[in-house]
DNA sequence: CATATTGTTCGTAAATTTGCGAACAATATA
DNA sequence: TATATTGTTCGCAAATTTACGAACAATATG
């Protein structure tokens, strides 16, 4: 009933549900590389909150930490970043490709 | 700190983290609308556990439902539909699009 | 009016998520 | 060796999510 696909876009846009990982993701796509201390100044919480959102963030596979002690450094990872990136898009162009020929059933009066 | 645009995309990506929305979203996206019926009969939960998160996409804005006693049909709302798209499309375009400069720091030995 | 059909809502339980401060680990520096 | 810097991990509390069955609501049908 459920596909693996299906599973592992949801587990992405799981990821991607809060606004706090959005923002560091954000951050590390502009930037490609961002250290936790330079991402921790710009966001509102607590640094061990960070960490449990970057964690996160490594457990669904989209970004990577290289630790160059004291610091550690955080990357997107560009394999699964476009894997991501190709899911949800499949998952969106579902709807838009065959959208011509659609009644708009959520006008009142449709049928 | 944190953006509106943030917020909200957060807000889409936390409606499309679980499975069971995701074939939800699938379906609708195919046939433009489907009863709970239909999709009760596809997916491997409860039908009261479907309609929880027929409530949760409909909350995030994602889809309508239109009743039609003793059915109801849901759509995809368009609008709300294109919102999500161009705000997760808009988070992964900017990692890809300056993508030829940056260094692959994720690779050993790099700094 | 009784019954069947279609979904929602309620009540509840278990699991997960989110957040923080304190403590800890690893390394560089005085 | 003591101290400072950078992050992680631990412990805990509060909130949210997920799931189910039972009960309920609304409408059609016998």
């Amino acid at each position: 009933m459920i596909t693996p696909d299906q599973e592992q876009t949801a587990r992405y846009a799981k990821a991607l549900g809060h606004p706090v990982r959005i923002a560091i993701l954000e951050m590390l796509a502009r930037q490609n590389c961002c250290y936790h201390g330079d991402m921790s100044q710009e966001l509102p919480v607590a640094k061990s909150t960070l960490s449990q959102h970057l964690a996160e963030l490594k457990a669904a596979g989209l970004i990577r930490g290289e630790i160059n002690p004291p610091t550690v450094r955080y990357c997107i990872d560009p394999v699964r970043w476009a894997e991501a990136r190709q899911l949800l898009g499949h998952l969106f162009r579902q709807y838009d490709e065959e959208n011509t020929d659609k009644t708009n059933c959520y006008e009142p009066g449709k049928r």
